[in-house]
DNA sequence: TGACATAGTGTAGCATTTACACTAACATTA
DNA sequence: TAATGTTAGTGTAAATGCTACACTATGTCA
C-alpha cells in the first residue's frame, strides 16, 4: 500500500499530523453553550466532537481556526486565542495527531450555525450537558472552560459574549452565567463603569412593562484589557 | 540506516515536523537568564537559538521538553510548562515547523550546565544581552517573559527559582529582579507569609558580617499557587 | 568594643471591596 | 386613568487590603 500508491509526502522520520481544533462558546437560553459537532466517520464515528480539521500546508495555526470556525459558524472576526496543545501519543487510534487547540467567544446575536455544513449533525450544548466526547476532547473542553472562568478575573473577557449594544443587566448576567453565583447590582455597575471600557450609545431598549434600560457598547469592540 | 537511503515515512497529504523548544530561566548573579545553544548546522549556522529538538514518536509533548531541558542542565523535576505553540509556514526554511515552546524555571543552585553536551556551546544570557537568535526565538522568549512577568501578580511561580532553603531576602531579590523594580521589604514580608505557603526550616544562614538570616523552605516544593 | 552590614519588625492613612434597600419608569390591565 | 407588576437605576458605611515609612537586632571583623 505504501510505496507506490498515492502516499507521495515521504520524510526519513515519522511526521505527526497537526490539526486545529476549536472551543466554541456563547451565552444562550440563559446558560454558557459550547459547539460540537457529530462525527461522520471512523473513529469514533456518532460521537460528538469539537470541530476541528488538519492545517493547511499554506496557512499558520490561527488561520487553520479562523477556517473551521467560519465554516461551523459563519462568523469570523470574533475573539479567538490560542488554548493550548495536546499531543500525546495514541489520542488518536490512526496516526500521530498533534493539536493546536483555539478558543473563540462569540456573541449571542451572531449565531447562525450555517445550517448544517455538509449534512453534519451541529449542535449547541449547555456545559453541563455535554455528552460523551471523541478522542481526548472533554480535556480539551475543560482547559478551555477553565482558561475562561480564570480571564473572568483579570480580564473584559466577558464582554465578547456581548451584541453590539447590550445592556448592563445583560452583562451582569453573563458574569452570573459563567460564574454561577449572583452579582450584586450596583457593585457590579460601579466596577463596570469604572473600567471605562464601555460607553452609553445614548438609546434604550424598550421590553416588557419596566423601566427601559440604557444601552452601552465598547469603546474598541475587540479589545480584551488585562485589569487589576 | 533505512534502504536505499530513501524517505520511508510517507502519507498522502503533507504532514508539518513537530519540535518542543524550551525556554529556560534561572536567577544568576542578580540577573534573570536564559539558557541558549549555539547552533552547529545550517541553516541560521553559528546563531544563537532556544535548545530544543523533535518530538519522539512515543513520548508526549511535556516528555519530549522534559527530555530536552535534562540534556541542556541534567536537571529534572523543575517547574516546566507548555508556553505556546508557534506554526507559521516558512518559520523553517527547511520543511513547515510546528514548534511546541515551554518554559521552565530552574533553582539557581541546581544549574550544572551539562559541560558541553556533545561539543555544542551553551551559555546562560541576561534578558537584555540576549544575541540575535535563529528563527522566530524572538518572538517565543519575549512571549515566555512576558508569562512569567504576568505570573508573578497571580501565582507564587517565583518561588520555583529557590533553592531548597532560603531566605526571605533571596526571595524578594527574585521579585525585584524580574519586576526591575524595588520591592518595600516590610510589605513583602507581610505579604509572603500570609501565602502560607513558605515556612522556617528552623536553621539560619550566617553570611558576612551581620545578622544572620532564618532559612525558609515551601511547603509543597513544586506547587505553584494562585493567590489574591 | 566599636563599626558595619543585613535581618527583622508595626502602625496609620488610603484605596478598594463589600453589604445592603429604596425610587424611577415603563407596560398592562381593571 | 389609576393601580399593579416588573426591571432599571442609584449611594453610603463598614470592613478589608494595600501602601508608605524608620528604627532595633544580631552577627562579623578589625
Amino acid at each position: 500500500m505504501n510505496e507506490l500508491n498515492e502516499k507521495k509526502y515521504c520524510y526519513d522520520y515519522p511526521h505527526p499530523a497537526v490539526t486545529t481544533d476549536i472551543v466554541i462558546f456563547t451565552i444562550r437560553e440563559a446558560q454558557l453553550k459550547v459547539l460540537l459537532v457529530k462525527r461522520k466517520g471512523e473513529p469514533y464515528r456518532a460521537k460528538w466532537a469539537l470541530p476541528g480539521g488538519f492545517v493547511n500546508p499554506d496557512e499558520n495555526l490561527r488561520q487553520s481556526a479562523e477556517r473551521e470556525l467560519a465554516e461551523e459558524t459563519g462568523v469570523s472576526d470574533v475573539f479567538l486565542e490560542q488554548l493550548y496543545t495536546f499531543g500525546d501519543p495514541g489520542r488518536d487510534p490512526r496516526e500521530r495527531i498533534i493539536t493546536v487547540a483555539y478558543y473563540a467567544l462569540i456573541p449571542s446575536d451572531k449565531i447562525e450555525l450555517k445550517a448544517a455544513t455538509d449534512a453534519e449533525a451541529v449542535g449547541w450544548f449547555a456545559m453541563d450537558e455535554v455528552p460523551e466526547l471523541a478522542f481526548d476532547h472533554v480535556k480539551i473542553l475543560n482547559k478551555a472552560k477553565q482558561r475562561l472562568v480564570a480571564k473572568l478575573d483579570y480580564s473584559t473577557i466577558a464582554f465578547q459574549f456581548m451584541a453590539d449594544d447590550f445592556t448592563l443587566s445583560e452583562l451582569q448576567e453573563v458574569y452570573e452565567i459563567i460564574r454561577q453565583e449572583e452579582v450584586d447590582k450596583r457593585n457590579f455597575r460601579k466596577w463596570v463603569l469604572a473600567l471605562e471600557s464601555i460607553e452609553e450609545t445614548g438609546e434604550e431598549r424598550r421590553d416588557g412593562r419596566h423601566r427601559p434600560a440604557k444601552l452601552f457598547r465598547l469603546k474598541q469592540p475587540k479589545r480584551v484589557e488585562f485589569i487589576k
